[in-house]
DNA sequence: GTAACTGTACGAATTATTATTACAGTACTC
DNA sequence: GAGTACTGTAATAATAATTCGTACAGTTAC
């Protein structure tokens, strides 16, 4: 898995942190220090899904577009990094005589598969505005909000 | 992640395959379709756990030294790949005043970590027997065993 | 028309992963 | 005890994945 999807994450608490405002690609990409382009492409997507609201030009930038209460961190990793969770390199050989080798490719994956179905159940329980609430509560000392 | 897990229950299967033999690492590898240093790699630190009893020496290798029934692929997991859910790249910047940005670090660190364990909680319901009857189930057609 | 933005693509730089090689240590066999 | 076949471990090279930087076409506001 690579950070596209803590990225989407940092980025749609952001943007839930400033209802209202349009943030640019290089506001976004400075709180989480990234590259700009690298922030474009992520939340193209999200647009796609209807996470965020985009508008090009003068002023523009991205805002949210859904409720921060009801979108799941389960929804915004199937939308950005689905079927990652599982290493790229794979064990054995489909070629092979002995069965070990030649099935356990196919069954490293179905195992991997559903483990990915135990992780996003977990993410279903987190919100945006969760993380919006602890990335707050975190430095609470030093806070006035 | 890398593929260490992935090997590891690999040669576990193909130990619990063929118990009563000595596999070396050569065999494993050919096996597994990696090199032979890499195997060893892992068996050493699947027999610092239990998993495995050595033999160094003219007819060595590797054998089973657990029951294939009882170790789950949460036990390797845990053994070999523990903590490497979460990607290396991490978003935001601890120096920064605003506190998503300051935050967003420990926050996604959290929930990485009590994701992993929703993952491991999967795992601990596959035993090497589990993977081991998957694989030869496989290829049941062309199999007479 | 110009300035400030997104959308997208491509190549460079960096980092992670895997492969290779080497060699010391151990145990068996002759 | 010399030779052979193993493991244990480290260091380095090769490969692949990830991230960064740059560029430029398209859009909107002024």
């Amino acid at each position: 898995m690579n950070s596209e999807f803590t990225i989407a994450v940092h980025s749609l608490a952001l943007l839930a942190h400033i209802p209202e405002h349009m943030a640019s690609s290089e506001l976004i990409a400075k709180n989480v220090c990234t590259n700009p382009a690298r922030i474009r492409k992520i939340m193209s997507i999200l647009r796609k899904n209807g996470f965020v609201k985009t508008k090009e030009g003068i002023g523009g930038g991205y805002i949210l577009a859904c409720d921060p209460n009801e979108v799941t961190l389960a929804e915004i990793y199937r939308s950005i990094s689905n079927g990652t969770l599982k290493p790229h390199w794979c064990s054995g050989d489909p070629q092979e005589a002995c069965q070990v080798s030649a099935n356990m490719h196919g069954v490293m994956d179905q195992i991997f598969t559903e483990a990915e179905m135990y992780f996003t159940k977990y993410l279903e329980q987190i919100t945006i505005q969760t993380v919006l609430d602890k990335v707050r509560h975190g430095c609470q000392e030093n806070s006035q909000q």
